[in-house]
DNA sequence: TTCTTTGTGGGACAAATGTCCTTTTAAGAT
DNA sequence: ATCTTAAAAGGACATTTGTCCCACAAAGAA
């Protein structure tokens, strides 16, 4: 559920090294800052460095639906470059999170360039794909209460890490809905939120 | 719903003719027929020539959850190659449909050596992950009826092209859902599912 | 024809989930 | 310290959706 991509991390960080034209930047955000906006323009592709942001599509209802978590190594704005078109969610840092920016003509240049990058956003691009069905099949054939188990076995502290609005808004349910399954969860692996400590 | 891609098909059929090894092939698939198999290796990429596919993942549950409808020009297989793995999805025609098969080396090559297909790819890609996120953002937030009127928005004759337990496992709901809220969208576009022709 | 079989539609009830609202707690701001 | 705001927890009820089952009509087999 926090998707991470130290490899391609780990090369950026290289490409930036010997990058004499300092075309690509560091940026922080502090908690609640959005990155990228939903239906604005984007002009670079950005790339998580180090922290915890949330990617999010908000519906003329008006509610989010969280797309993904995205921490180190993650990218976006990547999509809204390569299909010219507005961005269709919003990035917001959920800690504080320090970014690269890479701007519009160098991420075509190394797409042109670079065929060590081309693959990586290939996979990067593909990984997301299969990542995203993967799940959101899984979500529609299984109970809150399965989903919550499976995300708490992926990330133990979950509910330390993020907060209720957002798992909610990331399984699609209501934070009502999830605070009735949780205590059928008490029986194992959660143990701050154990029936004890109340 | 019935994702198409024509400029890429073109490009295809282009790429064919001018193909003397006879590298890319066209193949048929008859009704119900699996061109590609959940959890099997995949060697190829494929791409409808005509017809109509569903692109679905069966759950351990025993619940098939329908991804996508692909019609012409629609390519798959492409995201294994990529990464590498076991198909996280089958292909199944909805109708008989032909299609092109295009081998893993042929494709790694084109990838390497030909510029506009990688940006045919990256777009696709690209465009694969903006329109199921949308959809799928769509889906949470929306109700059983407006999800169908939206659909049928799209598509018309969707209940003449696409049997009724398809169109609830492309929705996520079962089939009892889907007739329940039938009668309340007879009001508006849909003569052949009007109450008088009952 | 008569008998299956299959697909369709829907009734009745159960289960899951959302809505609304209240209370409590925690965190921040001044 | 006090006030304000945001997050958390959950009761009561409404709504949505699923499950189970039955009735009916169409299609095919003998």
């Amino acid at each position: 559920m926090i998707r991470v991509n130290c490899t391609f991390l780990d090369y950026i960080v290289k490409l930036k090294l010997s990058d004499s034209n300092s075309l690509i930047t560091e940026h922080k955000a502090v908690v609640g800052e959005k990155i990228i906006t939903q239906k604005t323009n984007v002009q670079s592709v950005y790339l998580i460095k180090d922290g915890l942001a949330k990617c999010y599509l908000t519906e003329e209802t008006g509610n989010d639906f969280i797309q993904e978590f995205f921490g180190a190594g993650e990218v976006f704005g990547e999509i809204e470059l390569i299909t010219n078109e507005f961005s269709f969610c919003t990035i917001e840092a959920l800690v504080p999170t320090s970014y690269f920016r890479i701007p519009k003509k160098t991420f075509d240049n190394l797409i042109k360039e670079d065929p060590i990058f081309n693959t990586f956003l290939l996979e990067l691009l593909a990984s997301k794909i299969r990542y995203t069905a993967l799940r959101h099949s899984y979500n529609q054939s299984h109970t809150i209460e399965e989903k919550l188990r499976s995300l708490l076995n992926e990330l133990p502290d979950l509910f330390k890490k993020i907060a209720k609005n957002d798992i909610a808004n990331y399984l699609g349910i209501t934070v009502r809905s999830l605070n009735r399954v949780l205590p059928n969860l008490n029986t194992n692996s959660i143990p701050h939120l154990g029936s004890s400590s109340q």
